[in-house]
DNA sequence: ATGGTAGGCTCCCTA
């Protein structure tokens, strides 16, 4: 099983995280919103647990990391190679499950906060430079698995009021486009593979009882290369967490196999 | 059209 969660903040969640880890006892995990510098992860407590751990930390926002089960090798940090220039959301690595080699990412793609500003044109340009590498890698690796929080709601059903939420960020056409384009170069998002009709939401607002009314958005996706999917058997989100209380406003997402 | 909540860190920014 691997387990992909956008945390917002560690360690403000390192208890609902140790919860998850008992309850699931994933392979590997790909998180999101650390939120601290590498040196303030939770190296001893994550690793008392069983699992290798890669971090790709900034202080107070972003940041991104991978823990496995089992050895993880070539790890790179960042999209770009001038790592101290760019923000943390972005971490590439490579794990052996079961005697397959995968090369398993862990992203934050940015907010974009609203359509037209600057942070949204960063966004765009972000997805331009994923899809880029995402496209690079699909001709050098068999198996590949990207998860995160792509901050992209990718159709109608992934949104619970595709009329109010039409155009604005998270569900911009443009947006959506740069998803598609990456599903296009042959990357499966596993959750609607095994899902076809469902309205399953990954991400729930904490304000205006966003949660009670499950009024949320599906943005955060695992990405699998076809072959891989083969192995898989299932894939989903897990609801539970997200009604525990001082909890992520996003719910861990799993495939498994 | 606006405001609602949360975390980190400093009284504001990002989401």
């Amino acid at each position: 099983m691997l387990i992909c969660w956008n945390l917002n903040s560690v360690s403000a969640r390192l208890e609902h995280l140790k919860k998850v880890i008992k309850q699931n006892s994933p392979d590997v995990l790909l998180l999101q919103e650390i939120k601290c510098i590498n040196e303030k992860f939770p190296h001893d407590e994550l690793g008392d647990l069983g699992y290798n751990i890669e971090v790709f930390g900034q202080k107070t926002y972003n940041g991104v990391a991978v823990l496995s089960k089992h050895p993880i090798e070539d790890v790179c940090i960042g999209l770009e190679q001038v790592v101290q220039e760019q923000e943390a959301r972005y971490i590439e690595t490579t794990v052996a499950i079961n005697g397959i080699c995968n090369r398993i990412i862990s992203v934050y793609v940015p907010n974009g906060a609203e359509v037209g500003s600057e942070k949204f044109k960063y966004k765009l340009e972000f997805l331009q430079r994923l899809y880029e590498r995402l496209s690079h890698l699909k001709s050098i690796e068999e198996n590949i698995i990207i998860g995160g929080d792509f901050n992209i709601a990718p159709e109608e059903i992934d949104v619970y009021d595709a009329k109010q939420m039409s155009g604005r960020v998270c569900f911009h056409i443009d947006e959506r486009k740069w998803f598609r384009k990456i599903l296009n170069l042959g990357y499966i998002d596993s959750f609607r593979e095994f899902n076809r009709d469902m309205q399953q939401f990954s991400w729930w607002d904490y304000r205006a009882g966003s949660w009670q009314h499950n009024k949320g958005l599906r943005i955060d996706q695992i990405l699998i290369s076809p072959k891989l999917m083969d192995k898989i058997t299932k894939a989903g989100v897990l609801t539970e967490p997200r009604g525990w209380e001082r909890t992520s406003d996003h719910a861990p997402i799993y495939i498994g196999w």
